[in-house]
DNA sequence: ATACAACTTGAAGTTAACTTTAACTCAAGT
DNA sequence: ACTTGAGTTAAAGTTAACTTCAAGTTGTAT
């Protein structure tokens, strides 16, 4: 199967301009164009969907060019690959920590805010931090 | 209780030209300057300690500025406070999600890659994707 | 034939959040 | 007095991941 750059875009909602720029970072290979224009098969969607996954990891794209290139020699280089997967297991677990401890943060101020937002419409006393989060 | 730069700088675990940058933007205000250093109080260790909630729940830096404006007259501001909160709480949910789906890509990424460097080490054959992760 | 939309290129611009640099001041220790 | 180390400023530089721009080309519809 063969897709046009809007058809990748609309595919993966990414702008044309990013899938270009993908290629000339090196992200994406072998793209043929036929009368001037790129044409893209599926293995050019796999590896959109590769780097959406990792994208969503937090893996920088040169560390993600940086796996397709040992993936082309995956026997010998399995070892650097796992050591950069675990790596980036260990900040994406940091990554959803601080998160969900954003999170709870986040939750407090709406608790205290919620109180506070009822008690201007009461014209009632305005709560105090300590005791609506102790 | 007073502090030097090199106090906030060891407490919270940021580079001083950090916390004068934050100075610089608006997000800490009222430092004193004694003898041309800038001295700081509780009050700024507050202030950092809810500047580097805000960021483990991405809030910009504008926007965690905006929010202390908004809290120097709490009252008349809840609604806003709590629309601020209520997005970014939206916000950082998706955050997660995506995170959690990157975490998922990423232990595949292991197993897969695990089966491979053994195979390689005892010369068996490497294994498919589709058996590893179907 | 002509207009038009979609695509092309290389280069420059954008954004957030810092970081670095250069040149300077100041207080304390020897 | 002199050195050292911590702090000061304004301005420029950095990084990642795009985005925008200007100027040109191509295929299709009228």
């Amino acid at each position: 199967m063969k897709y046009t750059i809007t058809d990748l875009s609309k595919k993966f909602d990414l702008p044309a301009s990013t899938i270009r720029y993908y290629e000339k970072i090196g992200l994406l290979e072998n793209v043929e164009h036929i009368n001037s224009r790129r044409s893209y098969d599926d293995s050019h969607v796999d590896r959109l969907n590769a780097i959406e996954c990792f994208k969503k990891a937090l893996l920088p794209l040169d560390e993600i060019r940086l796996f397709f290139t040992y993936e082309k020699d995956m026997a010998s280089n399995a070892d650097k690959i796992l050591d950069m997967m675990k790596d980036q297991e260990a900040k994406t677990l940091d990554a959803i920590d601080a998160l969900q401890a954003g999170l709870t943060h986040l939750k407090k101020k709406i608790r205290f805010y919620s109180l506070v937002s009822e008690s201007v419409k009461n014209n009632s006393p305005l709560p105090k931090w300590e005791d609506v989060n102790p």
